[in-house]
RNA sequence: GGGCCCGUGGCGGAACAGGCAGACGCAGCGGACUUAAAAUCCGCAGCCGCAAGGCAUGUGGGUUCGAUUCCCACCGGGCCCA
């Protein structure tokens, strides 16, 4: 008889049909809801609570921080999920503790908008995005402990926000240390030591003489977050300050309103002071190489020297040196003039001082373009600023300029400029007809005079009759010398620069966090007391900013919030008296603020007395250098044996490789000192999925045509229907505009998730850049469909088991585990799915078999092979162990099960076939035993009648023989 | 301009430590089953060639018994810095 009839769709019942799939998806997922209805998923319990076994090891693996916008997922979110998911599955099964949280960045700027134009909160707005992300990614199935989640806006997640910055306020970093300690010490200090500070405009005075605003003022100079003033590109129009990337000639890119490049006081964190120890530690961690370099060049560490240049004729109260920062101090002698970036307070000095209406209007033009715009400008402007200063090597009177090219956040705001050597000195000196002198012989570029020549090389024209010769000195030698004669001289000395600067966290914004602090009416700052956190955003009635020429923030809308006093604020009395009338600070922080730590909070978010429970953060954040294999954590972070980081494994894309990483480490080493976190890194191990892009066409012009204003035509061609014009299939990123953006929610509905997450997986590379192409998936489904075929009766539902395992098929079961293993372990997850294609392929019973039962695999093996699927495709293996008798359903699956083991006897054949190549070209192909030893293998490739025939009578000069491999003879 | 990464069939990709290039999937072709189709199953399939054979991992060199893999130069694409 024939197994197959010919049925209607409806007489097999049990044939995996997408909607199949999405009722046993539904199944399980509902299954998965907490007995009382709030919740959803798995639970995974912390030390200390009921249900947790210390016996197992730890795994905490972690997805970056979604924003949920109102758009909900696009197909790129799953990515990295999903593999996520796999992994911690598998390390379900291979018997860890596994934390897999998720929750919600959801402060930020698209909800802020829409209030503006709609007046609704942009809590309500955020929430409802967060209820679609939510619901869209249990449609994935993924093993998140949902009893974990929080988001960033949740009082009782930024009151820990709030503290943390807190303490960075009541700290200090102390360099003899290297590390942050609590500013109290310091101060007790001062007042121990009655210590002389400073208290501007070359004043000094005793600790004990000083009012309390000049001893905060000098506190406020050492505190981790402290004020200060940075010069911001502040639109009155839009009430708000713009990044550099938000302004086009001078002009907001939204709206085309002008931008004032103004100094504003606000929240610093002093970032700076962690320069070394953010780079030294990047050799700790397993992340990406790229991704490493791309911190460190952006922490920028130079080595060079600061060098003082006497100002000729010094006025009254301006200083009477211009220091410098160089990385070349060994071409001082070719210092033919200094260059000022325009905001540079010598040059406002000159202004005053001469009147120079030139140069005004030169400063005035030039403050006003962004860092980018000064950067990129080709064509070199500037202006003399009447200044001189003399040249500590020559002697000589060499002038000062001022130009946009020299920026103030760079070093001192001022360079020596040597022109002979440097590319764009060489430019300014031709553009305003300044001297050029060569310095440096470089070896193998003749210098011309016509063309800066850039490079180590040899000193030359360094020497002055007095004091000091560099001439001949190698680079390195001649920075080590001019160094020691600058000190010597008392005009310099070695100088370690950073690029990387202290870090802005005020915004003019309205849904962020509040600063716990208030200034009293001379403008002191006290902070709120822990015990009145959190410090709750009040509603607004409009959203709108404050369009101002001084920047008002959208808080200060709400002036009964404002404007309270130090009790009411829940300001310390013994800082300030309980009546004393104080404004709140109205800036917000910026949307990094709560994805700065949120890692922490996920190890026990439900803590209300600390950020986060010290059991728990050592449990999950602490382990030994080989991984989290061993059992309970370190007692304490031990350099020697302890991983540098916390999280096991990190997640997300590449676009986070520099500020919100750089953030996270920051603030985690800040508490790191504190002893609130017991290791000195948050991640210990980084990786970058790829970004997940699409199909465009391309007009022969380069212009792009979307995906729905384009037929096939014949063989592989595209054309645009409206015009018939010929385009190109490219690739590009997913954008409403090219109309080729795929909603999950759709391909779901098609196919079921674990279709979706298969074909995710199996698309390429989880590191790759790779296009999506809808019609691929059904490659997966059908995989599922034949292995569903192959283990359950279509028509019945009844499982199909062989009743006797086929030797061939066991071997390949035991292949397939190991290599799904260690293909998981090395997030090769498209080559885990193939060897598991393959797998079910060389099972797969022939529809015209007689006796269903013959062939195909046992229950056991089918068993087995479910158990290894189950990270992939979870609702599919655990329906199929249902069938087969393996658990009930709608009791966690397999999630208590194990991984499979493997025989590693299996893994290893008796006979293997060993090509044979002359001349490197294959010509013949021979079984040989597995065990036979060199010399063997040679005797039989050489006797070989086609290797004979191959070879022609040719001598035989050599003979390689890679055991197990190939052979190659060569004549 | 500097730095880093990537170029493999019609397409996505595999080849993990220098050793059989193209696993697996899509698309395609042939066959079985079917009145027919779909579905399924069995095959074929880098290119040229009837074949023998030759050519093939962006291009050109190099190292090596042997190179997709290592080195150099160039071309093309991407990311970052300036």
């Amino acid at each position: 008889m024939s197994a197959s009839p010919i049925v209607e769709t409806n007489e097999i019942p049990h044939r995996y049909t997408a909607a199949y799939a999405n009722a046993v998806e539904a199944k399980w997922q509902d299954s998965l809801c907490w007995p009382d209805g709030k919740g959803y998923g798995f639970r995974q319990p912390n030390p200390g609570e009921a249900g947790f076994d210390a016996s197992k090891p730890k795994f905490y693996c972690l997805d970056m921080f979604p924003y949920p916008s109102g758009a909900g997922l696009h197909v790129g979110h799953p990515e990295g999920y999903t593999a996520t998911d796999i992994i911690c599955r598998y390390k379900k099964l291979k018997g860890f503790n596994v934390l897999h949280p998720m929750g919600w960045d959801a402060f930020g700027l698209p909800a802020e908008q829409y209030a503006i134009q709609t007046g609704v909160h942009p809590e309500v707005t955020t929430k409802k995005a967060i209820d679609n992300f939510r619901r869209q990614l249990k449609r994935f199935g993924f093993m998140y402990d949902w009893s974990r989640e929080f988001a960033t806006i949740d009082p009782d997640y930024y009151k820990w926000t709030q503290w943390i910055w807190l303490q960075a306020y009541e700290s200090w970093f102390d360099p003899s240390v290297a590390k942050a300690r609590p500013i109290m010490e310091l101060s007790a200090r001062f007042a121990h030591e009655n210590t002389v500070i400073s208290i501007g405009d070359g004043q000094t005075k005793r600790w004990s003489d000083c009012t309390r605003r000049e001893q905060q003022a000098h506190l406020d100079t050492f505190r981790l977050a402290y004020i200060g003033e940075q010069t911001v590109n502040w639109c009155p129009k839009l009430g708000t300050v713009l990044a550099n990337e938000e302004i086009i000639d001078g002009r907001s890119e939204r709206g085309g309103h002008p931008v004032k490049r103004m100094p504003l006081r606000q929240w610093m964190f002093r970032i700076t002071a962690y320069a070394d120890r953010l780079l030294a530690d990047l050799a700790l961690v397993d992340w990406p190489e790229s991704t490493r370099t791309l911190q460190s060049e952006w922490i920028g560490r130079s080595e060079g020297a600061e060098i003082r240049f006497a100002i000729v004729d010094p006025s009254g109260d301006c200083s009477e040196s211009l220091s410098v920062f160089t990385t070349r101090p060994d071409t001082l002698f070719g210092a033919t003039y200094m260059v000022l970036a325009p905001e540079h307070p010598l040059v406002a000095h000159a202004i005053a001082r001469n009147g120079d209406a030139k140069l005004a209007q030169y400063i005035a033009w030039a403050r006003n373009r962004s860092d980018i715009d000064r950067q990129q400008s080709k064509e070199k402007t500037g202006c003399a600023t009447g200044l001189f200063v003399v040249n500590p090597a020559t002697g000589a009177r060499i002038p000062v300029w001022t130009a946009e090219y020299v920026l103030m956040g760079y070093g001192t705001g001022a360079i020596m400029a040597v022109p002979a050597h440097d590319e764009r000195d060489f430019d300014f000196a031709r553009a305003f007809s300044l001297p050029i002198v060569q310095v440096v012989e470089i070896a193998g570029v003749s210098y011309t005079g016509d063309a800066a020549t850039s490079g180590e090389g040899c000193a030359v024209n360094s020497a002055n009759a007095a004091t000091i010769s560099l001439d001949g000195l190698a680079t390195l030698e001649a920075k080590r010398v001019v160094i020691s004669w600058l000190e010597q001289m008392g005009i310099g000395a070695m100088r370690v620069n950073y690029r990387l600067r202290d870090w802005l966290f005020s915004r003019q914004r309205y849904w962020g966090e509040p600063f716990p602090i208030v200034f009293d009416a001379d403008g002191n700052h006290y902070p709120v007391s822990v015990s009145s956190l959190p410090l709750v955003l009040p509603p607004l009635a409009d959203y709108s900013p404050i369009e101002s020429d001084v920047p008002q923030p959208p808080l200060a809308k709400a002036r009964e919030w404002t404007h309270t006093t130090a009790g009411a604020a829940g300001v310390d009395p013994a800082l300030l008296a309980a009546n004393t009338a104080v404004v709140r600070e109205t800036n917000t922080m910026p949307g990094w603020a709560g994805s700065c730590w949120y890692y922490l909070r996920y190890c026990s978010p439900k803590d209300s007395q600390h950020f986060v429970s010290p059991e728990a953060e050592r449990y999950w954040m602490l382990s030994n250098r080989a991984g989290s294999e061993t059992t309970g954590a370190p007692a304490q972070y031990d350099p020697a044996t302890c991983h540098a980081g916390g999280v096991d494994l990190y997640v997300g894309g590449s676009e986070h490789a520099v500020l919100h990483l750089l953030y996270a480490r920051f603030w985690h080493k800040m508490l790191f000192d504190l002893g609130q976190v017991s290791t000195p890194e948050p991640m210990g191990k980084l990786f970058h999925q790829g970004l997940i892009t699409s199909h465009a066409f391309q007009r022969a012009d380069k212009t792009l045509v979307p995906v729905d204003e384009v037929e096939e035509r014949g063989e592989g061609g595209f054309v645009e229907a409206k015009t018939g014009e010929k385009v190109v299939q490219i690739v590009a990123k997913m954008s409403k505009s090219l109309r080729n953006v795929v909603n999950p929610d759709d391909i779901i509905a098609e196919y079921g998730a674990d279709t979706f997450r298969l074909y995710e997986m199996y698309m390429g590379p989880l590191e790759a850049s790779k296009p999506w192409n809808t019609r691929d998936i059904v490659g997966v489904f059908r995989f599922l469909q034949r292995a569903w075929r192959l283990a359950v009766d279509e028509r019945t539902g009844e499982p199909l088991c062989a009743a006797q395992p086929d030797a061939k098929i066991e071997k390949l079961l035991h292949r397939t585990i190991h290599k799904v293993a260690e293909d998981i372990e090395r997030l090769s997850l498209n080559t885990a799915i193939a060897a598991m294609i393959e797998l079910i392929n060389a099972a797969t019973r022939p529809t015209g078999m007689a006796d269903p039962s013959q062939g195909g695999m046992t229950r056991d093996q089918l068993g087995r092979f479910a158990r290894i699927l189950w990270p992939f495709a979870p609702h599919f293996a655990d329906e199929l162990g249902v069938k087969l008798g393996l658990h009930p359903q709608g009791a966690g699956g397999f999630y208590a099960s194990s991984w499979p083991s493997h025989d590693a006897a299996m893994l290893v054949d008796d006979e293997i076939e060993l090509p044979v190549q002359i001349q490197g070209k294959v010509k013949a192909r021979l079984m040989v035993s597995a065990k036979a030893d060199i010399a063997a293998i040679e005797e039989i490739a050489l006797s070989n009648a086609e290797v004979v025939a191959a070879l022609a009578g040719r001598p035989v000069k050599k003979v390689v023989v890679v055991a197990g491999r190939m052979v190659n003879i060569v004549v």
